[in-house]
DNA sequence: GGTCATGAATTGCATATACAAATATTGTAG
DNA sequence: CTACAATATTTGTATATGCAATTCATGACC
């Protein structure tokens, strides 16, 4: 005989990457039905609520606070500029600026909060509600594991 | 009193899409850089991978079993196709094709299955070996759930 | 055998992602 | 005060992603 049954232990075979972009792939897909009328992806949901929950703020700092590179930032606040959702104010320096989030982006954020709300439940529903604390517990510790690695500064 | 402190069977609170977004965003990072000089990318590794392992197969084939839409497989075709990897041959009916992986194609696949299994290996001392394999098994439960419903067809 | 639904792949358009380089500004050393 | 390092953001380039519409080919019905 070869190994054991029981693959408790085991070291994982398939590719950590590709699964998770599958279930990210799909998850986005659910997502975005739900927000479907709403006028905002849950990339730009995501953003917009960010900036709601943490003011004015800079750039480098939402892409941190966000866990996410600076120029994918500068380009994701394009549209949603654009849209009047978001605006781009003087920052301390000259070199750097606050993101705003306008009337018409709260409004908008407050209505597209139900949207979210009931893609969340619906996807509780979908995995089983034990299975999403699972896997957000193991996401979080996942990401925490990174950012205990290459800390920023400070 | 309010609720229970051990959050064990707690309703989850962050959003699922943006946890996920974010691992894979860091965790593609991760790969990349393993794979850095070997000329390919995760997701061109795993696209080049598939076509090795399930041989000569139409696009639409493809797209099914990496679980990914079939106007994103035909992009990210394009560059691989244009670097010499892959090509497209006739399939069955006239409007089918084939992806056959070249003799180029093989031959890098070998190279960057190590640099692969290096980065699977590097992110398992990061998140722990058994941290990684219960994300194997929530994000395959959670795939499944996706497939279960809305059988394309059959 | 012509019309029409069906199937497979691609293309138009828009967004998401990030590395490296460019730009602009500030701080600092001499 | 000037040259240079450091900081903040944006841009150049390239890939990833997918919906809707298109193109092309096949099968089916009459």
């Amino acid at each position: 005989m070869k190994a054991d049954t029981h693959a408790s232990t085991a070291t994982p075979v398939g590719c950590t990457n590709l699964k998770l972009r599958q279930l990210t792939r799909r998850v986005t897909q659910h997502y975005d039905q739900h927000l479907a009328g709403s006028g905002l992806k849950i990339t730009q949901y995501s953003l917009l609520a960010h900036v709601d929950r943490l003011g004015p703020l800079a750039p480098g700092e939402l892409a941190r606070r966000m866990d996410m590179g600076a120029s994918t930032l500068t380009r994701n606040l394009q549209p949603m500029i654009s849209a009047g959702w978001l605006v781009l104010g003087p920052g301390a320096d000259a070199r750097s600026r606050l993101v705003h989030i306008t009337e018409a982006g709260l409004s908008l954020r407050r209505q597209a909060q139900k949207h979210w709300k009931a893609a969340q439940l619906a996807l509780n529903g979908k995995l089983g509600v034990t299975t999403v604390a699972a896997l957000h517990s193991l996401l979080d510790q996942g990401l925490a594991a990174f950012h205990d690695d290459a800390p920023p500064d400070e």
